[in-house]
DNA sequence: GGCGGCTGATTACAACTGTAGTCAGACACG
DNA sequence: CGTGTCTGACTACAGTTGTAATCAGCCGCC
């Protein structure tokens, strides 16, 4: 699957939340906070389709874009990217890292073990 | 703190494992699957050196080349940016997630439990 | 003492990415 | 019916990354 980076990225995001839209429904939804025009969001919606993440229908004059991927499939393959880069893709060493650096609250500590209970069973 | 690519990463890795190391030396560390030529291996360097995530010390004629950054910190950057761009910054989800996918096996789950398990007391 | 080999420095170049401008066609309003 | 507007397609351009080649200097060997 291609990578898709980060401005792409938020043009994804808007997409897996809500579909079809049009381009300029897009640009409205993108968070505002990189000020892009609406041109920056009509590249991404081209090269997204190109990498064929993304797929269309035609509407008149205009496309209706939708996600061609799932939302999970993506995150599932960034997540096992980094995993595999930086803990040999093993999951504990980087719970354990997370943990040491404090990115782990008491809560966290609780719903993870909840969830491991969950999955034991 | 500076991105690196993957291939930059390759060669930071060599270095994390052992330095300080000659140009040449990263060379014949480096794992051989993608048939780099010594030249790249340099140019490697050169761009690490000049994102200050090497450090340089002349030995005659040469240099011998060190990490300027901990391991352990950028890791923590990446699997930090990762979380928040996929996760909201949250832990859980993403254990939920890989457990989904299978990526958990019982041992897993085991370790990881006894690693909160320290992590409470 | 000249020549091959090694060194870092500089340059090359294509793919990808972020950010946008231009263009030709359709459409909608006055 | 003309004129501005919106659309996707195409083009632009700088920065990053992967992958190297070239260059000028030094060093040891014949």
């Amino acid at each position: 699957m291609e990578r898709i980076g980060d401005a792409e990225y938020r043009v994804m995001e808007v997409l897996w939340d809500e579909a079809p839209l049009t381009a300029a429904e897009v640009a409205d939804r993108v968070p505002a906070d990189r000020g892009w025009s609406i041109r920056t969001v009509k590249t991404m919606l081209s090269r997204l389709l190109a990498k064929g993440v993304l797929a269309h229908e035609e509407e008149g004059r205009r496309y209706l874009y939708r996600p061609a991927i799932a939302r999970e499939d993506y995150v599932a393959q960034e997540s096992g990217r980094l995993l595999d880069r930086m803990f040999g893709g093993r999951l504990t060493p980087l719970v354990a890292h997370l943990a040491e650096r404090d990115r782990l609250s008491d809560a966290d500590i609780a719903e993870i073990e909840a969830l491991l209970k969950a999955l034991k069973s």
